[in-house]
DNA sequence: CCAATTCAGTACCGTACGGTACGGTTCGCA
DNA sequence: TGCGAACCGTACCGTACGGTACTGAATTGG
């Protein structure tokens, strides 16, 4: 659940109105309970009280509808950048750890689960355009936020690296291993969130295993 | 493209006449081809040659007619057990570095995509049947191979954990990352392929940085 | 107080799909 | 040769969806 603060904060990059954004707020809520056939236009018309007339007429058809979805999804999640400051090995640790445990909890998400499914079961016909999309604006922020952080472990000495991006790619593979794939095809979730912090810290320590400094 | 005795073969433990099995190849060729929306069953009927009344006779309704599909396609891909005879730490690095390109490769196929795409796209609704039989068909089957070459690895004294699982979701999401995640939202593949040798390699070297044991 | 705009609600249209029914044909078998 | 089963091709039905058009009410600006 989003704070109406957020969902005015998201509105003010996008050329969105308030209005709009209850509606894809609704539009978001159908695709989550029910799947892409549960996001119809009537269906989102009737849950948002608003004519299919006016959906038309902001997102023009139903593609525009699961782009601004996307994009509207993206723009309320904001990734603070840790401050650089200060850094040993126990804080790169925690940091990672902390990191980790978010991204496996962003990953196990609702909504994120669902716009995933979305656009992977869209990926077969024409460009895959809302893959791309997903793609730049949801999981390029957060591999930021990872760069940022093993950039920072390198600069204070404690992470040795060549390539920064193989290092993000085997963070992300032993954090991730192959459970986001399994909970898109729609293993439950809820016993699985539980372990997802003993997760994090194994993930975290083998990747220290392998680009961490030896002193 | 499989050979028709593959097919042949496939066949056998399933119940699947011949006939049934071309219809089968048809209605994955059209799925790889142009995505769920194009598995139709006017569609499979006209591109097999066959009416729709035997699609429904032989497979009861659509969903039937997927998991067909899945088991079908499953049963075609053998996996053959590697002896675990005369296990060297060179030996084992080439096993772990052709399981690991082997794995890049299937999950880089077009069916599996297809396939994976599918399930995913139907996973919201209705107890994601089709994730299951994909989980338990697909990879288990991969899973198992794993099992066994890490197993006699420990059994050469070549590797040490303690919890097979973890070690093979190590090796999976070091192998892995999230590339599959990244085909299955569109990526195109065509580039990525010629990566495989060098990541496999890569991936196993950090795995047995991690789970070898050393000398 | 009045015109103009916006929008909800609904009715409507064309299409496409899942599923069923039926006529005609082939093939195996007695 | 006659019979029955399997099956292809097609026509058909009900439904549901994407998209459009219309109407009446609310809001806004002068």
């Amino acid at each position: 659940m989003q704070s109406v603060a957020a969902t005015r904060e998201a509105n003010a990059g996008n050329g969105l109105t308030e209005r709009q954004g209850v509606v894809l707020e609704e539009a978001l809520r159908l695709l989550v309970d029910g799947g892409e056939k549960a996001l119809t236009t009537a269906g989102v018309a009737r849950a948002a009280n608003c004519s299919k007339e006016s959906l038309y007429k902001w997102f023009g058809d139903r593609d525009g509808l699961l782009s601004a979805m996307i994009g509207f999804q993206a723009s309320k999640v904001r990734t603070q950048d840790v401050a650089a400051s200060a850094l040993d090995a126990e804080s790169l640790s925690r940091h990672l750890v902390v990191f980790a445990k978010d991204l496996l909890e962003v990953l196990a998400g609702d909504v994120s689960l669902a716009l995933n499914r979305l656009a992977i079961g869209q990926a077969s016909r024409e460009g895959s355009k809302l893959g791309h999309m997903l793609q730049e604006r949801g999981r390029r922020q957060i591999g930021r936020r990872a760069a940022a952080l093993l950039e920072a472990g390198r600069k204070a000495g404690l992470l040795a690296f060549d390539d920064a991006d193989e290092a993000y790619g085997a963070l992300y593979g032993l954090v991730v291993s192959d459970w986001h794939l399994k909970m898109l095809l729609g293993e439950e979730a809820g016993e699985m969130k539980k372990g997802f912090g003993r997760k994090a810290e194994q993930a975290v320590s083998a990747f220290l295993t392998l680009y961490g400094k030896k002193v």
